[in-house]
DNA sequence: GATAGTTTCATACAAGTGTTTGAATTGCAA
DNA sequence: TTGCAATTCAAACACTTGTATGAAACTATC
């Protein structure tokens, strides 16, 4: 139907303002106002506002998490069912960061938006988040796989810390950059993932009971 | 005098109630309620919400802060001007793992309060958090003082690591918790910050050139 | 071209928000 | 006690919010 317009209007109208102002203050009016559609079309086409809300933070993350899995998958499969530990950490961190992250003035509309909701957390994208546990229990899996020595303990800390530095990373982004000066360039997306997961590949193989020696000084 | 009682009052309940329930729905009015007062007391004390909730933040920082300091000042006396880089970082996360995790039921107010700070993130916490760079400054150059052959992007990324680590932990516990079905013991404080500090460590101490040739990791 | 079903629109609604006001009350000093 | 400032209080204010309504304008089907 060509009557998708206004609805597609309004998702993209509120996708925008989101990315630009945060959840906080944009409201239904502003929403309508910009997508030039009556305030009413909002409770028309999607119930209320955090059903669009939802609608909008579901789509894109099921985006991110399909690009997550055909990374793994086509991993796995090319080594046989068992993927390296880099290449599944590569997979689970590279998409959000490719998606979040690059030069600021070429960030997609989606790619802000998803940042803000990074950042804000407003109840109808907590909900959804809190659903994300089944997809990553796959990422554990295939962990679990690369690693079979490493305990399920290991493996969760390991997939918890990975994740940790890629979202705070996005999160933090503007903070890391005047921290470091700029010396540390955001930009620079495929580094900033490498970086991510040596650090996380380390967590996962390097003894950590032990690990107050951590010993192996290699220098540059 | 012993009029501040109002005062003290407010900024209990407030604290209070901010822990319990967030930011998102706690009015003035559920405030002034549990805190038996009138309903302008906050604006006459305060000035405006906003300030009531910087006010309150300010103080709980200043507290993590200084135990910060307090813990890598005695780290570099001991150490005569440089402190072990493991000890530098204990300082940095301890305190804020300290303060936020364990036992759930026996969880301080503040603890509790700090959390949803974390989490939730309204426009007069934010405020504060950006002045929070001079404070990690300190840090940065003792970790530049512990580990001199390294490079001030790797000392930023490596501080920016830690940081994501514990925040994150603490942010999503309750999803670590479910995800690795209780293996992961978050309630064991000692331990969460022993991982985040070898993680760390690692981070800061091992060679890390290969990062910069992603291809490699992707083309496997 | 009439009819039935969608979609749009202006408008109103109900509820909740932080803040202000100005009078009442309190506490303290002279 | 009197006087004066600091505090408390009830009430109202001024807005903003998301949502609901019912009529009007469309669109497609017969």
């Amino acid at each position: 139907m060509a009557s998708d317009h206004t609805r597609t209007a309004l998702l993209a109208a509120a996708e925008r303002l989101y990315a630009d102002r945060g959840f906080g203050d944009v409201t239904l009016r502003d929403i309508v106002a910009e997508a030039s559609v009556n305030l009413a079309a909002v409770n028309y086409h999607f119930g209320s506002k955090d059903e669009l809300i939802a609608e909008l933070f579901v789509t894109r993350s099921i985006a991110t998490n399909r690009e997550r899995l055909r990374e793994l998958k086509a991993a796995e499969e090319q080594g046989g069912g068992r993927a390296s530990i880099e290449v599944i950490l590569h997979a689970l961190v590279g998409p959000t960061l490719r998606g979040c992250l690059g030069p600021e003035n070429q960030r997609s509309t989606a790619a802000r938006f998803m940042i803000r909701a990074s950042i804000e957390s407003v109840p109808p994208i907590r909900r959804i988040k809190n659903r994300e546990i089944d997809h990553l229990r796959k990422f554990a899996g295939a962990m679990r796989r690369a690693l079979p020595d490493r305990s399920d303990v290991d493996i969760y800390w390991g997939l918890n810390f990975a994740l940790a530095m890629a979202h705070h990373t996005i999160r933090e982004s503007e903070r890391l950059t005047k921290l470091s000066e700029g010396k540390c360039d955001l930009d620079d997306v495929e580094d900033v993932v490498a970086r991510v997961v040596s650090v996380a590949t380390m967590a996962l193989t390097a003894g950590r009971t032990e690990a107050k020696a951590p010993s192996k000084v290699a220098a540059r």
